[in-house]
DNA sequence: TTGACATATACCGATATAGGCATATATAGT
DNA sequence: ACTATATATGCCTATATCGGTATATGTCAA
């Protein structure tokens, strides 16, 4: 076996920094192929099937305007990482700080909705 | 050239699922390899082997007891994906749907995720 | 139709991954 | 010493990735 799919999930397809950088400029609009290409400075057909890989995990949507294909981010799908690494941010907070810093987090946080509790400990 | 190393950073090494499992049970508290090998129900090497990519990324640290190797969690090497994904973060929440108030907010936001320089100049 | 442009895909090569199994290393206890 | 336990590593196979080159598909214009 090999690695998991790169279209398995967005953790796989983020995983690849070359489509976090496609990501990052579809941040500041939709935009075509060629675009992305010109500006990434990649080859085209690279730059394709990232794109293929990146709409397998709903990253990303496309529209198509007569020739051209213009892509869009779609950062719904980055919601399982963000979801995943939140009950982590306590962790290099209290690293550092401790309790400085978990209070100041808890101020910024009245809002964002935190469900899952502490692990605590164990045996 | 195959993939990128899934250890050149958090992005890769938090991308195989196995790993994850590793780390949220490492959220708990830290733990010996067979303790993670009997929660995960997974072959001792493969544990040791996932443990060894965590390593390198940093996102666990080791302390020998004995015979016994005690893992434990660094969720400080999570933040760069955290700060990755923050950006985007509004991108999904509700309030603010609309889409050109979502790309004013990524356009003007800071990328800690952004390895490689572009030479385009366009838009 | 022909041609230019825009994008996707097929094929290929090199890489290295995940996982299995066997074994090496290290420590503790007898 | 030897044995049991705990963990790491080496070798192997199958897989499928990324990137490149060439080509297919599709669309507009003359």
């Amino acid at each position: 076996m090999a690695r998991v799919a790169t279209t398995a999930d967005a953790f796989n397809a983020v995983a690849e920094p070359r489509r976090r950088q496609i990501l990052d400029v579809l941040a500041g609009g939709e935009r075509p192929v060629n675009d992305l290409v010109r500006r990434l400075g990649l080859a085209q057909p690279l730059v394709s099937k990232h794109l293929r890989v990146l709409r397998e995990v709903g990253l990303v949507d496309v529209r198509d305007e007569g020739r051209q294909r213009i892509y869009r981010l779609n950062g719904r799908s980055l919601k399982p990482i963000h979801d995943w690494v939140k009950n982590y941010e306590r962790a290099w907070a209290e690293r550092f700080d401790r309790l400085d810093v978990v209070l100041e987090e808890l101020k910024g946080a009245e809002h964002t909705g935190k469900e899952q509790g502490d692990g605590g400990d164990d045996e």
